[in-house]
DNA sequence: CTGAAAGCGCTTACAG
DNA sequence: CTGAAAGCGCTTACAG
């Protein structure tokens, strides 16, 4: 037998559709009796509203799409969780695409996502106001994590790489360490351009004298391997190597042990992100941690927010803290 | 202006809107030439049809659901990767509601996903044959992954922990490691259960003499120092440890090294799951690995192939083979 | 090939 | 409080 649907539970209750959709909706304009009469009927017929008459109407769908670029392992599954579980609490269902490289992917999936989500989360560093205005209709609610786009008609919510590189090359340079060297991320990545931001206002702060000795990157375990080697080749030795990202510290860490280099008596080394391998490479990484299920947490929030009242016309830019986990690699006490 | 309709195509057409729908879909039944005016018109007013009016008409949402427990980081990414990469190649959106725990929390989830889907994917410990019938109705395609259902009505995908727990086990044996002793998952998980059961195979099979030596786990690192302090306690302390997991044979890992325990050279040590830990702890570890962004997409497949044809009337249950991977811990030569 | 019309399952003014 | 009716945007027999 199909699925019953809301004039079978009219038949069974002896009422009209009208009345067993205000019963079931709420609940206002109908009689607590007729109400309960209703509720007993689609009980008995294990009515469910179809969803998709209830959003043509309605005009609303429930559900919030995710865009994300192909991640890191961790790094997606806590965003995922941050944003599964927000949007769980709030009744709304998650439509993930993700493992979009090209702007050209990903204008397709934002597209087909039309009509299917209330609003967007959009992770992507190919992302900016263009890609928005050209593939999105602008009454569409988007918060967009992690982006460059600082045009106020957006909502954006960015982790403070900034800062959390600074208190790291500040602990660093505040643990005796002051030729600090960085090991950067991909050219075009904005959290690498932020890190590295954030080391260059560090040292300029709290180690003016100290040279400024930064290495080519890009996330990857085999260029920080390639990062390590080429700081042993230097005249003046750094006394501290700090990565844009874990993985790169991993491999700079292989290439100071190989040499012979001890870590942290010879040179100090952190990294960036706190991947779960942080905690298990030997000596343990010191790193600047980021509560990424925070992030999706607060993204879905704020979207939540803009589904709500789209009252708040202005466009916010919020920022998320990120912790220092000072652990053996950099010299200092353990925690 | 609020999006266009098909009857403003038609409009801009000069058409009825019933030929607007068949020259957008497929195009049979209208003059290439209509055909053409009809697309440019489309394309002029950006017109894109309404999600939830065709779903509600042709009764197809194109969207498939997963539901997913609270999962480990590099599993649950590697997991969505494959299956997104597979629904996206057939034109199929993704629902996923995950971190389900309870039993009670998964009802709620599969229930809610009800006429949203056209399908499920559903990794649940939680979920069985009872489950599955008080939830959802019998049409509904759903393919089960890593699950202990035997009932022929339901489809069926599992990683075959079995046979790589063979292969490891013998692989051991093989190495000259005759007393290997295995460290158990939770009690009442099917993966734990099934790696348990090949490793008793294998030790039958091969080592027949040896005696049989199981310690309990449930999968956490701690467990498995646990396991590592009381096999250290053995009057007879074998020669090789199975770990049910990556993360218990870490564990187990410090406890022998804190012992000053050489490992491999006397205990040999292997996991399970490939963690990208496992290559990063000193000595590397063996492992099984488990391809996992292929268990999503088979999964996904299969369910696609459901969605086309509920010809396939009877169930299948189908295994994804594993694969050993040698490293340091095991003592045999490095891959 | 093309169009008028019915209908998918719901919600919501509008009357009563 | 309750119901009859219109309408959300589409697809699909049914005629012509």
């Amino acid at each position: 037998m199909a699925a019953a649907t809301i004039k079978d539970v009219a038949r069974e209750a002896k009422v009209s559709v009208a009345s067993v959709s205000r019963a079931l909706n709420g609940g206002s304009g109908v009689t607590a009796a007729t109400s309960e009469r209703i509720r007993a009927a689609a009980d008995r017929l294990q009515y469910i509203p179809h969803a998709a008459a209830r959003m043509l109407i309605t005009r609303r769908t429930h559900t919030i799409g995710a865009l994300l670029p192909d991640l890191y392992g961790e790094f997606f599954s806590e965003l995922i969780r941050g944003i599964d579980l927000a949007a769980r609490a709030r009744g709304l269902h998650l439509l993930v695409s993700s493992s979009h490289d090209g702007v050209e992917e990903a204008a397709v999936a934002v597209r087909s996502m039309q009509g299917r989500v209330d609003g967007l989360l959009i992770l992507s560093g190919r992302v900016d106001a263009a890609f928005l205005r050209a593939n999105l209709p602008r009454e569409l609610p988007v918060v967009l994590l992690n982006s460059a786009v600082k045009n106020p008609m957006y909502h954006v919510l960015n982790v403070d790489n900034h800062a959390g590189a600074v208190a790291m090359v500040a602990h660093l340079i505040q643990a005796g360490h002051a030729r600090v060297a960085f090991i950067a991320g991909p050219e075009g990545n904005f959290d690498a351009r932020q890190r590295e931001q954030g080391y260059r206002a560090a040292m300029a702060k709290h180690a003016p004298k100290a040279p400024l000795n930064i290495l080519a990157g890009d996330f990857s375990e085999e260029s920080g391997y390639r990062a390590g080697r080429e700081l042993l080749a230097q005249k003046v030795r750094p006394r501290a190597v700090f990565a844009a990202n874990d993985m790169m510290a991993v491999g700079c860490l292989t290439a100071l042990k190989e040499a012979g280099v001890r870590v942290p008596q010879d040179i100090a080394l952190a990294g960036f992100d706190d991947i779960p391998i942080a905690r298990y490479v030997t000596p343990a990484l010191s790193t600047v941690r980021v509560r990424i299920v925070d992030l999706g947490r607060v993204a879905l929030e704020h979207l939540a927010g803009l589904l709500e009242g789209p009252d708040s016309s202005t466009a916010s830019a919020q920022t998320l803290g990120c912790e220092i986990v000072v652990r053996e690699s950099c010299g200092a006490s353990v925690t």
